[in-house]
DNA sequence: ACTCCATATGCACTTTGTTGCATATCAAGG
DNA sequence: CCTTGATATGCAACAAAGTGCATATGGAGT
């Protein structure tokens, strides 16, 4: 349900076509929000088919036609329904967390290496988050409302991270990573 | 995917009634996998059709029959085949982040609201979280391997519920309660 | 020449999870 | 007496997400 009203708020926020909004989901909107290019471009059909959104069809030598769309009134309105009706938190699914009740079958050298991998990952994701930080947010007081808010989200994605690598020192301290990488 | 190897190592620490995991799923299960009775009952029948359980059947008078899970020999290998095998990440689906990018037209009290009963909802479960903490592990050392294992799950769990509350912290002076509960 | 990558859009199939409903018994409380 | 809640198991329909594949072009590198 929500993957519609992130596309109608990126929409809202400018104008796009499903290729531009892929990269804003690679990019600034990975910690809030996954979708593969496939996901996105179904989902602005339906939404074009139920209203929501508006297409244009901009031809382009050379490349292949782009459709952009924009958000319409009735998607307006949607979307504000929408942001007044509290979301149930997303449940925790979590294969890694789900080996550790397996006991003796866990094999200490194959842990390590996926907690080594996990904290490669949290490292670049949280380099990633504060280099945002850094670019757009340095001085978060003079930013107007709506970038404090998606710097809020921001903010969030640096502090899981963080949680993350407190939690890696912790468990690497059962599965010690034999370093022969 | 995960779902049936959640349920082969719950099986394994002690065989059990769909029943019976879908409590524990509830209580201490509930930071690491999340699911129904409705999804563990049909994860189990798939599971014992692929002959990864078997199943014994145990009248009861005054209460409908039981049917009572085991691990096979054919379980064990898949899951520690499954164990052995790297994990991606789950992608970070977050409605309530999904609403920081609708800028304007986020109501800052609905926010607000929103944002007490996600505090509420994390000390309570930091509260749970503690209260496993004291009652199994109060002291890690001494516990063996495999719950000490859990003891981890439960840390994770512990240092999500805190790092959630450390944003709420941030994201409350965005949206500054009215306090008029 | 050939391959890879970026641009640009999509369909089809499968898996996984959600939601509503169904059934049967007993104990406890109003 | 009647409802609610715990015990105990499931089916069916639906929604959401994942995976594989398809197509078309142009530029850059080997």
């Amino acid at each position: 349900m929500a993957l519609r009203y992130a596309l109608l708020a990126a929409l809202q926020e400018e104008p796009a076509t499903g290729y531009e909004l892929t990269q804003r989901f690679r990019t600034y909107l990975a910690h809030v929000w996954n979708a593969t290019h496939q996901q996105i471009y179904r989902e602005l059909g339906k939404l074009h088919d139920e209203g929501l959104v508006t297409a244009e069809t901009i031809a382009q030598s050379e490349r292949p036609d782009r459709k952009q769309y924009r958000v319409s009134e009735a998607g307006e309105t949607a979307l504000t329904q929408w942001l007044a009706t509290p979301q149930p938190r997303p449940a925790t699914r979590d294969p890694l967390l789900v080996k550790l009740f397996a006991g003796d079958n866990l094999d200490a050298r194959v842990m390590a290496r996926e907690l080594a991998e996990l904290r490669q990952q949290c490292e670049q994701r949280l380099a990633a988050y504060r280099e945002m930080e850094r670019t757009w947010f340095r001085d978060p007081g003079s930013v107007p409302r709506r970038y404090r808010l998606q710097y809020l989200a921001l903010r969030r994605g640096i502090l899981g991270a963080q949680s993350w690598l407190a939690w890696l020192d912790e468990a690497e301290r059962e599965f010690p990573s034999t370093d022969d990488s």
